[in-house]
RNA sequence: GGUGGGGUUCCCGAGUGGCUAAAGGGGGCAGACUGUAAAUCUGCUGGUUGUACCUUCGGUGGUUCGAAUCCACCCCCCACCA
């Protein structure tokens, strides 16, 4: 049985660490309770944020106990690392409002089960702080000279740092020590562009007496271009929250991911063998395979996120739509994927709007109209320069005209399928 | 507090009276080629009852037939000095 910290490093989670030889020690004897920060700044969590969350997952299914903690306090603040100019502050209703929406998304993926885990909100200490006390026991630990060299502060020294800002880190670092005190919390995980705050909560709750505790960093994900991963269709995040990304584009991120990141991606983001990873993704391998390997990427992620049946939908629909990469099952995978009969593939799952039959009674209703109405496009003017593109397509047919209009005659049983560029799809249904 | 330099469309950045919905690059979208990938090439990239109208260059007023461009006041940022 590997190490869970093995299964870790195998993984690709671990970027920057304190100190491997303890983390590893730690992690392997007993079960240790380790945080996660998240900032309760949107309602939704959106595919940037998993990383930290499928590393918590495994942790959690190892035996140890994570503590999700919200910023509701922090952010108030806004944390100026890897931020250019500083945060809006949130009212208090909204972050209250976000954390729940955060828990519910969490839990998804990880037990939130009294014993298992905890869900915290450092507003819970942080907004009973005395100042003067604050200050004189954990500011006096802080150096300027060393806050100023941090990589997250010196960046933004130029354009502008408020002292609001500036005192991010301090309060990030005091979390790590009263979760410590209250929870026995010896690990804090997070992303790249957290370590610095990090590790001022590991310097400060040693300089307080805490012994054992620790943290280690993730690998900021990158995109081909070099930008934040989990953005897609017109740089819009991938949301975890259905009303915002529907199943069937959320398996089409996956789906549509790049040949190069495909076995990173299958690491992080599935819970399939590191083996049968390497197994899928190693080597030269042919369209049919790197294809089939996309499909258990995408159908694994969905499953995580949205539940098998979803995904088991979205999975059916695609190919109903694009094809299936192995239809007969020849490639051997441990994925539930494989057991799906394809023959039962359809189209229901097409994302879907309804708009009143009235709409296309008589002079019926421009083309450029109906792609806004269906939102596939933002505004009327863009959609009119992707039909004059040549990338709209009405049932499967370019549209040339762009003065088209859409009458009740082109729909078939009361539906229409619409298209902005080859992957973009959705459904039209008369109400 | 003083002096100087700045705030331009998603981002960077040109533009110092009309030819400017605003150069160029990045990003994004679409087309071709492919494998629902990448790379490459091509086109598009403010909005709108659909091509003529409307809104945009930190904010508010003003000069002018006409302002991103000139003037006044204000707000914000940067550098140096105190």
């Amino acid at each position: 049985m590997k190490s869970v910290y093995r299964e870790l490093q195998d993984r690709g989670f671990v970027y920057q660490e304190t100190d491997a030889g303890s983390i590893e020690k730690l992690l392997n004897t007993g079960s240790v309770t380790f945080y996660v920060g998240f900032d309760p700044t949107g309602s939704s969590l959106h595919v940037g944020h998993l990383l930290p969350i499928m590393a918590m997952r495994l942790l959690q299914r190892a035996g140890h106990v994570p503590i999700a903690l919200v910023g509701g306090a922090t952010a108030q603040i806004g944390d100026p690392s890897g931020r250019v100019s500083a945060r809006p502050i949130l009212t208090k209703e909204e972050v209250a409002a976000n954390a729940r929406a955060l828990k519910a998304q969490l839990a998804r993926f990880i037990s939130l089960d009294s014993g298992q885990a905890h869900f915290v909100d450092n507003a819970d200490w942080l907004c009973r702080i005395n100042y003067l006390d604050f200050l004189r026991e954990i500011g006096s630990r802080f150096s300027v000279n060393k806050m100023l060299a941090q990589d997250s502060v010196k960046s933004r020294l130029e354009d502008g740092l408020t002292f609001l800002e500036f005192n991010y880190s301090i309060l990030q670092a005091y979390d790590f020590v009263v979760l410590n005190r209250d929870y026995g919390c010896q690990m804090q995980f997070g992303g790249q562009d957290q370590w610095g705050n990090m590790v001022a909560g590991v310097e400060l709750a040693r300089k307080m007496g805490r012994e054992g505790v620790e943290c280690l960093t993730f690998p900021l994900l990158l995109d081909s271009a070099g930008k934040k991963f989990g953005k897609t269709a017109g740089g819009h995040n991938v949301w975890l929250d259905v009303n915002r990304t529907p199943v069937f584009e959320y398996y089409q991120f996956w789906r549509n991911c790049d040949d190069a990141a495909l076995a990173k991606l299958l690491c992080y983001f599935t819970a399939l063998p590191v083996e049968e990873i390497r197994r899928l993704t190693d080597g030269n391998k042919d369209a049919r395979e790197l294809n089939r390997a996309k499909e258990i990427l995408a159908y694994e992620a969905t499953a995580l996120a949205h539940g098998e049946a979803a995904a088991r939908e979205a999975f059916l629909t695609a190919g109903g739509k694009f094809g299936f990469a192995d239809p007969e099952g020849t490639i051997a995978t441990s994925s539930a994927v494989a057991a799906i009969d394809v023959k039962t593939a359809r189209e229901e799952a097409l994302p879907t709007v309804e708009l009143p039959a009235a709409d296309f009674a008589g002079e019926g209703m421009w083309i450029a109209k109906l792609m806004v109405a269906a939102g596939l496009c933002p505004s009327t003017s863009e959609a009119r320069r992707l039909i004059q593109g040549g990338g709209a397509y009405l049932n499967d047919q370019r549209v040339a005209d762009v003065a088209l209009n859409v009458k009740a005659g082109d729909f078939s049983g009361g539906e229409l399928l619409l298209k902005a560029g080859k992957k973009q799809i959705k459904r039209v249904k008369l109400q």
